[in-house]
DNA sequence: GATATCTGTTTCCTTTTGGAAAGTAGTTTC
DNA sequence: GAAACTACTTTCCAAAAGGAAACAGATATC
């Protein structure tokens, strides 16, 4: 199975190429969206807010998607000193630069659906 | 472990929300979105171009990954009877509504790169 | 006739992902 | 002091994703 690169191997593809694993690498799994998405509306969640807001993720799975984004450096983590301790979850500036790429994405989806919906 | 939703609950973010899991449910997995750009860069890909293209990939999952966008209307495939026989894949119309998604996302992970290698 | 090319499929295996449920731990309210 | 609330972690398991290699079928070239 050897490979030689023949139409696209150009700079600036390896460069996208690259770009997309990153990108990727950071967001794939069924909840990051989501997560991002939730706290580029209401800034400042905590952990049962955000259980409450994105539908259907549980426990681990949030906690687990927490400590990714966050060392990833697109959330940020704030432990209060309150009654029953809270925790604050909020996205960062990196995180903030997603919002267009959530969006494009979300309005892709909306567009997607419509047009299956005429085919049928 | 009961549920209500009380920051984000409105209409627009059920919408939202819906949209995300359309597009993911699309485009998830780890060869998608590098073989959906390499078809819109350069238009009709035979199955061994696109071996060479998508770097790493192998052929049981081009295979299986070109069927499932073939499927969602993303991609074209067209069989010529040529001497060795060839297939054509190309990108369609519903597939170029794309492009914009991917290229935001491409320019994300080339500024997420950035900006990590300034912090370290 | 042997080898090569193109387009895949199939098999077998490992890794990754995701989920349900229970457990932990501290605080606070009744 | 029992129950409730916040914030997780751990365990155990099932399902999905992904990969290497072999196989297959058709044509065409050496």
């Amino acid at each position: 199975m050897k490979k030689k690169a023949t139409v696209n191997n150009t700079f600036v593809c390896q460069v996208r190429m690259q770009a997309i694993r990153d990108a990727m690498s950071v967001l794939s799994g069924k909840w990051k969206f989501h997560i991002l998405g939730t706290l580029i509306e209401g800034d400042k969640l905590g952990f049962m807010d955000l259980l409450r807001e994105v539908d259907g993720i549980g426990t681990k799975m949030l906690s687990k998607e927490l400590q990714d984004l966050e060392i990833n450096h697109l959330v940020s983590r704030t432990v209060m000193n309150t009654k029953p301790i809270t925790v604050e979850y909020a996205i960062t500036e990196q995180g903030k630069t997603l919002s267009t790429v959530i969006e494009e994405l979300a309005n892709w989806g909306i567009e997607y659906r419509k047009s299956i919906l005429d085919t049928k």
